[in-house]
DNA sequence: ATTTCTGCAAAAATTTTGCACCTTG
DNA sequence: CAAGGTGCAAAATTTTTGCAGAAAT
């Protein structure tokens, strides 16, 4: 029933009325049946990558991190940013936000949300909005396809660059 | 002309009640000022590659086409695809499609579309859908950001890779 | 004739990997 | 100790660029 919005609050985890924004992929192609429980080591590194992947809201690049922790990690390497980043992603803590130039950018945010990327100076903001459940229904009546999730990317100006540019 | 119209070719037909897919970006950076009418000569290169990215639905990277049109063009070199690439993109006649692993793809299909990206195979379909123009609405109203164009990227697995699942 | 485009090759930029040694549990 | 992780460096990928000659208008 993807109907309008009854008058209560309408976010619960309950039955969502909206389609999930892109939380975590399931780590990509299938595990086909030896799933050793593969231990984890906490290690420093990986903690002080997430946590600054939390703290910000810049979708930054595996270089970016790489910078950031050096003046922490003096020999960090590129190799150790790049593993645990796959492993972050993999635990679905972090996602990967595939970007207009090619590069991977890495988002902390655990929250559900979209993209607004900006046409100008292509910063990428975070979005605290859903997308209708109706769509995944239509999906799967039209497409005979089932969605779990969903990653919307809108287009525009920003508003410092909407004040720059004319 | 106060039209507000953002930099690039947004053509708009009427008034959509449905947020435009993604059609063309303005070619990301800014366009400064110097804006020079840039002739364009016709090369059967930059023709037989349009054609191949249109009569495709598979969102090609760079060296699908490079090896697509090898037969054609013996001495075709990468540096060629990469560059009429851009001038395609550029035009807004083709699309580029950051995917996940990283590569980039490229969308010959001219009509504002979206996507569903299957977990497992990787595979990418083109969703004939539009999102509701409530969005931008909402957009503008929570955010101030005002957004002419959308991209969804719809995750869950193909139906293939469903059967083939369990 | 002039501007644009191509092929070739070298260079960049980004990401992955092998290996020896160090850490965590 | 054993499994897992790190740093380092080399390699693999993907994309960009400088140039001289070829093509288009």
């Amino acid at each position: 029933m993807p109907g309008a919005n009854p008058p209560g609050n309408v976010r619960r985890v309950s039955s969502p009325r909206t389609l999930q924004a892109a939380p975590s992929a399931p780590s990509a192609e299938r595990a086909p049946a030896a799933e050793r429980p593969r231990r984890r080591n906490r290690t420093v590194q990986r903690e002080r990558l997430l946590e600054m992947l939390r703290s910000t809201d810049t979708h930054p690049t595996a270089a970016n991190l790489f910078e950031g922790l050096r003046g922490e990690f003096p020999r960090l390497s590129r190799g150790t940013v790049y593993r645990n980043l796959e492993v972050l992603v993999c635990e679905g803590v972090v996602e990967q936000v595939p970007s207009r130039s090619g590069v991977m950018r890495y988002d902390g945010n655990p929250r559900p949300h979209h993209h607004f990327v900006c046409d100008a100076c292509g910063d990428i903001r975070d979005l605290d909005i859903q997308l209708p459940q109706a769509l995944a229904t239509r999906l799967q009546r039209r497409y005979k396809l089932r969605a779990d999730r969903v990653r919307a990317d809108f287009f525009g100006l920003c508003e410092a660059c909407r004040g720059r540019d004319s």
